[in-house]
Parts: C-alpha cells; sequence; structure tokens
DNA sequence: AGCATGACGATCG
DNA sequence: GCGATCGCCATGC
C-alpha cells in the first residue's frame, strides 16, 4: 500500500481518474477500496472539491446508479451528457444498466 | 476548540 | 416495505 490517509483526497481523484471510459462506480465503493468502510460521505465532499482538478465526477454515483450530485456540476444536464457522450444511457437521473457499467475501484486497490 | 453539515450507506425500528 | 437514525472523515463557521 502506499499513500492512504496522508492525501486522503490525493488517492480518491487518482482513483476517480483511474475509471475508464463508459464506466462509473459509486461513492461507497470508492471509500471501502480506500479503506473508509462506510465514509461515502468524504468521497462526496472530496468530489465537490474536485472541481479544482481533473477529476471525472460525473462517472461517480450513488449505490443506486442515481446522479445525486448532478446538481453540483456548472449545469445540472452536464452530468448525464457527459455520461451519455461516453456509452452509458442516463434516464430519468439514473444510470440505464447501471451494474453493467459499474466498475470496481478494488480492482485497483493495490496498483495505486 | 467544538458544533453543524455534506454529491452516502447500512442498519435498526 | 418504508422511515428514521447512526456512522464514517473532512471542512466550514
Amino acid at each position: 500500500m502506499k499513500s492512504n490517509k496522508e492525501n486522503l483526497y490525493a488517492t480518491i481523484y487518482e482513483l476517480v481518474r483511474l475509471i475508464p471510459e463508459g464506466r462509473v462506480t459509486t461513492y461507497g465503493s470508492i471509500a471501502k477500496a480506500l479503506g473508509l468502510g462506510s465514509g461515502a460521505r468524504v468521497v462526496g465532499f472530496a468530489m465537490n472539491a474536485s472541481h479544482t482538478e481533473n477529476v471525472p465526477a460525473h462517472r461517480v454515483v450513488n449505490r443506486n446508479g442515481q446522479l445525486t450530485g448532478k446538481h453540483h456540476f456548472p449545469t445540472p444536464t452536464a452530468m448525464e451528457t457527459l455520461l451519455k457522450a461516453e456509452g452509458v444511457n442516463v434516464e430519468n437521473d439514473q444510470i440505464v444498466d447501471f451494474e453493467k457499467h459499474f466498475w470496481d475501484p478494488a480492482s485497483l486497490e493495490g496498483e495505486i
């Protein structure tokens, strides 16, 4: 393992940046992958601060596949637009076939 | 330094 | 099955 709790936000940013195009993940999965367990809120808060970094926060949704953070984007439609542009279909603020597009960050937990 | 909140999640009731 | 509450870590006041 490398830097975990020293730069928690930085780790979150890196992890989110590693999300492949057309894939999405959840706050809780990221939190768990980083060892936060149920600290999903921290991930969400990190996303709020991630606007200063080139972090594809639109690929991160809640565990229901719902675009809960779309309101925090420059425009409420930016999130679904970006997702659709990457091949992820979004309907009613929710990702269609979410589990199909789901990407488990734990797959890279040893690569970070 | 302590209280309140937040783009969530899980469990208890 | 749905509603309410606690937990998690960090930031803001």
